[in-house]
DNA sequence: GTTTTTTGCTACGGAGGCGTAACGAACACA
DNA sequence: TGTGTTCGTTACGCCTCCGTAGCAAAAAAC
């Protein structure tokens, strides 16, 4: 690992971020951004209260979530036919691609902060 | 680079913003973590005008933010002597507590990451 | 068949951020 | 000195999110 490993990650979270506020797309909240991630990042089926209790927040904060989120076209609702109490959480074609631009942003940030610990002498007064 | 660098990715991002959003501590705005990055990563003297081109945002959302993370202790806020006019953006303890605690989650994150699905051993870039 | 539990949603008031427009204070320059 | 410019802030209406409480529908328990 380079000299100053928390340096580098704050970084390339900055880089990251930055990114997304420049870009004029949709600026989702913390919370959305890790439903949306554990939608597509852990095996299914997905189901609001699930989903509630991976985050830790009340299921009304999932329902708007999944609102706002369907409402982008990142992720889809169904009605689980074996349960039909239960909603199944479902991803998109759109969903992954919003994702993959994210994952290149950040791996943009990974490559310049690489390039500015080579080359950054000793600043911060 | 593992098999699989997008995903890698997102699972990074994916632990650490799902422990932002288990811990009860303040949520910031994405362009409040930018802002509070940029003052902490970038050499100074940051002002309003500064940031608000930096982030590629109008000037009252600096101000706004500003507001919001000097109420939380994380940076402060310093007339410039030499001109009047300006508002010089400074750092905390406190804020540089924050932002240290959350690097340690990106860490975490990384680890778990590479625990997921570096089963082959060839890492240490 | 009737209660009890589970599931997800809606309703409500409150809080905070956004974008635009206008403002006073401080500087620059004639 | 007077005019114009730059800086940060404030004010306004709008929108979204939040947390709590209560709701109907579906399943389970009896």
């Amino acid at each position: 690992m380079a000299r100053h490993p928390t340096l580098r990650r704050l970084e390339l979270w900055r880089h990251a971020t930055l990114a997304t506020v420049r870009a004029d797309g949709p600026d989702l909240t913390t919370r959305q951004m890790a439903l949306l991630l554990t939608v597509y990042l852990e095996p299914g089926p997905h189901t609001v209260r699930g989903l509630a209790a991976d985050l830790g927040v009340a299921k009304p904060v999932v329902t708007r979530a999944l609102d706002t989120l369907g409402r982008l076209g990142f992720l889809k609702r169904t009605r689980d036919a074996a349960d039909r109490r239960n909603v199944l959480v479902h991803r998109t074609v759109k969903g992954a691609v919003f994702l993959s631009d994210f994952a290149d942003m950040i791996a943009t940030g990974q490559a310049m902060s690489d390039q500015d610990m080579d080359l950054t002498p000793a600043n911060t007064p």
